[in-house]
DNA sequence: CTGAAAGCGCTAACAC
DNA sequence: GTGTTAGCGCTTTCAG
């Protein structure tokens, strides 16, 4: 049984209220009761009950990021930036919670959130259906909640995300300078907010600049008759590499450009630099949690729904073949 | 201001215990008054207080998975099958909770478990320190833990773990059945009380089958003048790989055999075959189920301390090179 | 400086 | 069938 405070006030022949004010450093209390409380709840090993409190508090001092899974660093470094932020700025705690992208699980949590298991919640969706279905529950009853990265396409919950739209345009401009006369466009996967605010970027900008332009998906075989100089976009490294996969006639006597996001690991093969547009994830997790803490200090008035903050890339990297590059 | 049982009660006219009851699908309340709260509740939008259940109940009916990441199989397959054996079995929920390896983030997550945030923890160690200094906080106030897959040294703290000694020395057993005469053992990583027994078994059964046996790190070089046929040991593909880059001149003339644990991606180069011990996730991760609800539900006095429960392997898959021996 | 008392939201004996 | 009462462990007035 664990140590309560009613059962030091017992064995300290004090009252509860006393146990409760000296182990919170109340300066109320004696100095020599206080040590005497304290020295007893550490030998009975007291330690306060979580339910208890967060039911008297009316809060839980803690926040939930929900997100899929773990596997690279777009979900990574929210976790981090998120954890540190929260505690040092305003003292909260912050859970990291797998959903494993099941949508029985992902339920389970969301009804959990809606009895209060936590004082708000940063949510990095799937690009599925899944997070859909539940974000109107939390709207509804108003709880605390911020989509990161990704969103549902409309949900009126607030949602702090990369600005992709200029991001891409800065790169077709990059490539544009470099040379590059077309665009192919392989950001695919329709219903992703992200992607699509890229691929009109890349439309936008593409046509401004009188650049032959084509969106496509990874499998599409492109005609050898396009221009010598051609970029390649596409949200990550590996949708660039799948879609090269089936158009190897393309790097033929072709100065290839890539641009994508996130990360480009190794050499730019088979083009001659990769433009990698970075993520600001610290920006954007700190922003994410001021809107949750803002929502939850009761500030949350102002809150427009449905606000999208957009948070510039961070740098936008060259990734060049240093072999050919390197002096020598 | 979320809707609570008090609220309800006025609106209805009844008294909170009739509501709550009548929420439970108590028999005791008649049909009608039944059904005029639940859709009063529902248009309320009344959802139970966490907080107030668990402090009234004693209990959360949670308990957490807390691993470091979840970057592979590894951490994956335990996640899914706790989730789904606790809640079918038990009715309890699993929370996924990440400590990202951080000694900060980890002792907190102990905290808030020692203030019983939770009902009982499955937890899953990096091979770092971290993990070992606050297992006895939770041991010391009793609180239901179970380690899984690796674990701090000499914890008191129930472990299920793979039976790697016995996964080993059958690999071994193949391998000298396949015509191997010396084997090379890189599973390293002292400390780590997975490999440590793996390195045993490897030691004790190839001295039983009179190979040579050469216990080294991944930087070792080894000497040209080793028989023709040789097994290299390590605790996964990666390892091997390592090992393998550092000592490419092993390959030359010689055949193979490489060994593992989980996954072996791709071809098995440069070996002939490679053997991989798939570990019963399932089976580990259901046992260890069983543990902490034995824990929780009381019948924890039997769990001796510093039990070390051994799962089997669920099968050592061998996997060879498919293109030199399809037929043609 | 400390105790008494009320209450957070909910459940469960115990009335009637 | 339903209301009354007490209590989970803790915090916080309000007295004294």
């Amino acid at each position: 049984m664990a140590a309560t405070l009613k059962m030091i006030a017992k064995a300290g022949n004090v009252d509860v209220s006393t146990v409760s004010r000296a182990l919170r450093d109340d300066p109320r209390v004696k100095a020599a009761t206080r040590d005497t409380i304290k020295s007893l709840a550490l030998e009975m090993g007291y330690k306060p009950n979580w339910a208890a409190r967060s039911l008297v508090a009316g809060k839980t001092r803690t926040v939930w990021l929900l997100i899929p899974d773990i596997r690279n660093s777009t979900e990574q470094a929210p976790a981090r930036h998120a954890a540190s932020y929260l505690d040092n700025k305003y003292g909260y705690d912050l859970m990291v919670v797998l959903h494993q992208n099941d949508a029985r699980i992902y339920h389970r949590i969301i009804e959990k959130l809606c009895q209060n298991a936590a004082d708000g919640v940063i949510i990095v969706p799937r690009g599925s259906r899944n997070d859909q279905d539940f974000s109107p529950m939390l709207h509804g009853r108003g709880f605390p909640a911020v989509f990161m990265d990704r969103h549902p396409a409309k949900t009126k919950i607030p949602c702090v995300i990369t600005d992709n739209f200029n991001a891409c345009r800065k790169m077709v401009g990059m490539c544009a300078d470099a040379g590059a006369k077309a665009v192919i466009d392989v950001s695919g996967c329709p219903g992703n907010n992200a992607a699509a605010a890229r691929s009109r970027a890349v439309l936008f900008e593409s046509r401004k600049r009188n650049m032959l332009h084509l969106h496509c998906d990874e499998r599409y075989v492109v005609s050898s008759e396009w221009p010598k100089n051609i970029a390649v976009f596409a949200t990550s490294q590996s949708a660039i590499c799948n879609f090269i996969r089936t158009n190897s006639h393309l790097a033929d006597g072709r100065d290839m450009l890539l641009a994508c996001f996130d990360d480009w690991i190794g050499e730019p093969f088979p083009g001659k630099i990769a433009l990698v547009a970075k993520q600001d994830f610290k920006t954007m997790s700190e922003r994410a949690c001021d809107l949750v803490m803002s929502m939850i200090n009761g500030n949350g008035k102002k809150i427009p729904q449905g606000s999208r903050l957009k948070v510039p890339v961070e740098s936008i990297l060259t990734v060049d073949n240093t072999f050919q590059l390197a002096p020598g």
